[in-house]
DNA sequence: TTCAAATATTAGCATATATGAATATTCCTG
DNA sequence: CAGGAATATTCATATATGCTAATATTTGAA
């Protein structure tokens, strides 16, 4: 079916999101565009992991580039990845504080 | 940081979604529960495959069970699992849409 | 045209993931 | 409690991914 097409490319998609590096570099560029140099001095990887990861984000189309001199700007291209960002956190949250809950109650029977 | 943390755990979420048996599996229980039985027959892989995939969406907790005698019930812990692959598909669409316009656009250039 | 700064790419290795085949577990029924 | 149906797990292997280190490319300026 074309369906299964369809679940290929949307998986092919998120395999975006599998890197922490990456949210990491989405999230910096969540509502501004920044150099390269910018964003290396914003996170704690190197030059070269970096830009290996930024090429991945151009490849899915998830981030664009302007040139300015020898400085690349990058930025998202659609800012429903910030949604998608956003959607995926709440729910880890939700679950962290269900698991902190969860904890508190156990700690409660325990001295109960 | 802490924020590390969360990108880990974030990303850890994401890598659920990067198969595209499991985005099937996901949109199926999209807003019904369904045993592995009914599963298994609306899927085209096999049943240990297909119990390999539960597997891993139960321990990422993002599918909980409930079991009638032999039978084992599927449906999602949190519905925001339906939003967040309603947004990646749109992208996924939107991007599509844009392709299908550049190849009709370079096709119109041919021509002229 | 040469140099340095900014960014990108490649190679090699280590780790993670997906799959099929075989096997195991759980539970109901007779 | 033996057997069968439903589901899960394990193992071996193939493929993909991420990282570091080294190297390359592009561009502006002297």
């Amino acid at each position: 079916m074309m369906e299964q097409k369809l679940y290929e490319l949307h998986s092919q998609m998120c395999r975006v999101f599998t890197s922490p590096k990456r949210l990491e570099i989405l999230n910096l560029l969540r509502d501004k565009e920044l150099s390269v140099g910018e964003l290396e001095k914003l996170v704690k990887f190197r030059q070269a992991n970096l830009s290996q990861h930024l090429s991945i984000l151009r490849e899915k189309g998830i981030v664009k580039t302007r040139r300015d001199g020898t400085t690349i700007y990058y930025s998202l291209v659609d800012t429903k990845i910030g949604k998608a960002f956003d959607i995926m956190r709440e729910m880890l949250l939700e679950r962290l504080a269900q698991t902190e809950k969860l904890s508190r109650d156990i700690r409660k029977i325990k001295r109960a």
